[in-house]
DNA sequence: GGTAACTGGGTTTTT
DNA sequence: CCCAGTTACC
């Protein structure tokens, strides 16, 4: 039998264990922020294999792989390893997606070594291709190429014409729709035959799959049970991909909270969480609406903030009486504001509060930059999540690049991308090579040495090295010394160009050092790219005090966590609500919603910062002494339920000076007080 | 003509 | 940090 100490059921409520227990028939879990979600989840995944469904026939949909892998380590701990039987299914949309394809690539017109593109890759693409439709150089103001990108994964996630996108969302752009709607076709025939494929064609191929007569049973019948975490955050060709999953609706399980639909941007639309309560007669509605994680007044302050057009009567209770009222501090200006966030987490560091309990969550990533310069000065520990990624680094593109061409000579991105590192040749000669080579007919990587033979004197000796290095690499058995291989042959490219090699050169030796445990390099390649890893600590300081650290991260990659002590810094309007949305009413609900998500990761203290003064400011663009002094989300209604606190007392920025002076080993915080 | 090196202005959110 | 615009070299 299972092993069953602390099993599913214990400590569940009435509403967790009905929906645990449920049945086959369709399942709409509406939890809101707190309520347990994630464990009613896991607890129906346990329930359901010690029911007897087989691990390998449950599929877990979730929003991030991090959700994912904890979820089903969850599920298998709840029910004990069984010896021999296989994991649950999971993962990202896009992950599973991803699966799919690659499985059936040949059926979809893939080459069995076809190379996903991340978001900046598809703006290379197009950056590539734009001269050809009118749409480089300068006068008329044109789009940039990662507008561009933009635009065209807005047109598939929304599912509208070019037209209509560039009405909504990119108006300025108008002039230049029949430029725009040629380039998007050309692209799409691009990439049909580089083999290439971004995010968005991984989610079109797996419902085309779907959509397939034969194939469609096949993998529809693969499963017996599909749980969708987050499905306030689904686009509409998520919706066809789950329709087509569960046709009838039996066996699938969704949870989500309109009040947390913060993926607009994306497609996404909270109403199709709405929508599917009205879908199949049989479908079972659950509601989980006690908070286990805040206190009463952070409740309280969650309540009021809570969008009112959001679904369901969705109450939310606490038993967690007693403890503080969320604050709002009232800071002179930006570094007033870091130094206040700083010293709470000090007061609450010397009250026993590790730093791991407490975060910093920001609307946008630069919204933190005066916090993170104040740490480092202080000495305290951090990690920043979201914002820019370790993939995004400009070292660690050029050497995925030059490891996709191993598998993948036809990509066109990564040739021009490793000809540019050559010191000697910029976009016209590479952009010139790239095409006279014409690599989708053939392998380019063969018939490279003629190409050599044509570039500027002074750069062939480093363009053969960088071939031979290459074609060396190719016939490397392992992973492990391809990767290695690469990385060889990238090295004095990356010396010559970075001043910071050193550092440059110690990332990528880390990276290729965890390629030494996959069995395909292409595979890792693309795994790296669906869930890339999380930047590097730059300015952090080294983890004196045992991997203990604040987390600062946005507030969208937050979704999902808690912490005992949460600091919301910049609530003012234009930072946020950020000043994008401000204009429309649908955007500014957007803002609200994802307020609502800010406030409830947090459990025991809250604490908001209203800088009156932004010096970059939009707002404060024509006039850089203006103040803008108000918040909606501050309003009277919120305000009620909050402390007021000031910090009025104007700073000088010893902080930036410290660091610059190089010398953050003194303790300025004693200056300050 | 193409490239590198420098300067100044700008930056939402993610799979 | 990334991009566009400028200038000076090959």
């Amino acid at each position: 039998m299972f092993d069953h100490t602390g099993g599913w059921d214990a400590g569940l409520d009435d509403a967790q264990l009905s929906a645990v227990t449920h049945g086959d028939d369709p399942l709409v879990i509406m939890a809101g922020a707190g309520t347990g979600k994630t464990r009613t989840l896991t607890a129906r995944v346990a329930a359901l294999m010690e029911r007897g469904v087989p691990a390998d026939r449950i599929l877990l949909l979730t929003f991030t792989r991090r959700a994912a892998d904890d979820m089903l380590a969850r599920a298998e701990s709840l029910i004990g390893a069984v010896p021999g039987s296989r994991r649950p299914q999971g993962g990202t949309f896009h992950a599973v997606a991803h699966r799919h394809v690659a499985a059936h690539a040949a059926s979809l017109g893939l080459s069995a070594g076809c190379t996903l593109l991340d978001p900046s890759d598809v703006a290379d693409v197009l950056d590539l291709m734009r001269g050809a439709f009118g749409l480089s150089g300068t006068g008329a103001r044109l789009p940039r190429s990662r507008t561009l990108a933009e635009a065209y994964s807005r047109c598939i996630n929304t599912q509208r014409t070019v037209s209509e996108v560039l009405a909504t969302d990119f108006p300025w752009c108008e002039p230049h729709l029949d430029a725009i709607t040629g380039l998007f076709r050309a692209f799409t025939e691009r990439k049909r035959a580089g083999s290439l494929i971004d995010f968005d064609d991984l989610l079109l191929f797996w419902r085309a799959l779907l959509r397939h007569d034969v194939l469609a049973t096949h993998l529809a019948g693969a499963y017996d049970h599909v749980l969708v975490d987050e499905y306030q955050d689904v686009n509409s060709i998520q919706v066809d991909i789950v329709r087509a999953l569960r046709p009838d609706g039996r066996g699938l399980t969704v949870v989500g909270d309109d009040a947390q639909a913060i993926y607009g941007f994306r497609g996404s639309d909270s109403h199709h969480l709405g929508d599917l309560t009205g879908q199949w007669p049989s479908v079972t509605t659950v509601r989980l609406e006690q908070n286990f994680r805040s206190t009463e007044p952070i409740l309280r302050l969650a309540n009021v903030v809570r969008p009112t057009e959001a679904s369901g009567s969705l109450a939310l209770f606490t038993d967690r009486a007693g403890g503080a009222r969320p604050r709002v501090c009232r800071c002179y200006d930006a570094p007033a504001e870091a130094r206040a966030i700083a010293d709470g987490i000090l007061e609450a560091h010397q009250r026993g509060v590790p730093l791991r309990d407490q975060a910093v969550l920001v609307r946008a990533a630069h919204h933190s930059d005066l916090v993170e310069v104040e740490l480092s000065v202080r000495r305290i520990p951090y990690r920043k999540f979201g914002g820019l990624r370790f993939l995004e680094a400009a070292h660690v593109k050029d050497f995925i690049a030059a490891a996709r061409l191993l598998d993948n000579p036809s990509d066109e991105v990564a040739w021009f991308r490793l000809l540019r590192l050559h010191h000697g040749i910029g976009p016209a000669r590479a952009l010139a090579m790239v095409e006279a080579l014409a690599p989708e007919r053939g392998d380019a990587l063969a018939a490279w040495p003629e190409a050599v033979a044509t570039a500027p004197h002074a750069v062939r000796a480093s363009l053969s090295a960088t071939l031979d290095g290459l074609i060396g690499a190719r016939t490397r058995a392992s992973t492990g010394e391809r990767a290695a291989a690469v990385l060889a042959t990238l090295t004095p490219l990356v010396r010559e160009r970075y001043v910071d090699h050193a550092v440059r050169l110690g990332d990528l030796d880390r990276l290729v050092g965890t390629a030494a445990e996959v069995d395909d390099l292409g595979l890792w390649l693309a795994e790296l790219t669906l869930d890339p890893p999380l930047s590097t600590g730059d300015l952090a300081g080294p983890p004196h005090l045992d991997e203990d650290y604040v987390s600062i991260s946005t507030i969208h990659s937050a979704k999902g966590l808690e912490w005992p002590i949460v600091h919301i810094p910049h609530v003012i309007d234009g930072a946020f609500p950020s000043d994008m949305a401000l204009g429309s009413p649908t955007g500014l609900a957007e803002e609200r919603r994802l307020f609502y998500v800010a406030v409830t990761r947090a459990k025991d203290e809250l604490s908001l910062y209203s800088p009156l003064r932004l010096p970059h400011h939009r707002r404060a663009r024509d006039d850089r002494h203006s103040y803008a002094p108000t918040s909606r989300f501050l309003d009277a209604a919120a305000l009620a339920v909050m402390e007021v606190e000031e910090h009025m007392r104007p700073t000088v920025p010893v902080a930036a000076v410290a660091v610059a002076a190089g010398t953050v080993e003194v303790d300025v915080s004693a200056l300050w007080n």
